[in-house]
DNA sequence: AAAACGGGGGC
DNA sequence: GCCCCAGTTTT
């Protein structure tokens, strides 16, 4: 099933997968970046990071600005003012409490406010190069829709990968999973026609195929 | 015009 | 478990 993904996506031109290959690694970035595009499609975000980032770009730093500062470099993305303030508290307590070093596992990371499972794993694995499997819901939607696992709660789809995917290519593995959602198994009108999987899927006859 | 989209906190 | 947060894209 993976290795049909893998081929799948191979044959996609994914955003997503572009932004993985630039590779961002600085922890602090890749945790703001997650602030800033929650609830929030990639297309979305009109640049906001770049400008944020262009107005600081250390823990330091964005200690230093204004929330309102945040909120006009990030403006127009959703939920700005949330945001905003999460960007400036995290900030402040990376600083105050890990002398500016973003902590490097899970459940530290669990431990500030604004940062979920999602936003914690995704740090671990691109900011630290460590294991850890991003569950967003792109993949909570195509696992179940596959029927590879079954559970409302991304925490639960979370816990069964992490029993059922193979660990050596957990890198490549969060990576294609999500540009496989957002390229093909998209939320509404999935692409099926084009679908490597479609005959191992729970939902064909079930969703509309284009 | 209306619905869909997408994480986490507070209660 | 329910509600809140705010914008863009799709139908």
């Amino acid at each position: 099933m993976i290795g049909l993904v893998r081929r799948q996506v191979r044959e996609l031109h994914v955003p997503w997968l572009e932004a993985m290959a630039r590779g961002e690694r600085d922890p602090f970035k890749v945790l703001i970046s997650c602030i800033l595009s929650l609830r929030t499609q990639d297309r979305t975000t009109g640049g906001a990071s770049e400008r944020l980032f262009a107005l600081a770009s250390t823990p330091e730093e964005m200690a230093s600005l204004t929330v309102e500062e945040i909120q006009e470099a990030i403006y127009p993305v959703g939920f700005y003012k949330v945001k905003a303030e999460r960007i400036r508290s995290l900030s402040r307590t990376i600083v105050e409490r890990y002398h500016g070093r973003v902590p490097d596992s899970i459940d530290e990371l669990l431990r500030l406010k604004g940062v979920g499972r999602k936003t914690a794993n995704l740090v671990v694995t691109l900011g630290w190069n460590k294991y850890g499997i991003c569950v967003d819901t792109h993949v909570h939607r195509i696992t179940n829709r596959w029927g590879y696992v079954k559970t409302r709660d991304p925490e639960k789809t979370e816990a069964a990968l992490r029993e059922k995917l193979p660990k050596r290519y957990w890198r490549e593995i969060n990576g294609l999973l999500v540009a496989f959602g957002q390229g093909i198994c998209r939320p509404q009108s999935p692409l099926c026609s084009r679908c490597r999987i479609r005959d191992y899927c729970d939902r064909v006859g079930v969703v509309r195929h284009r």
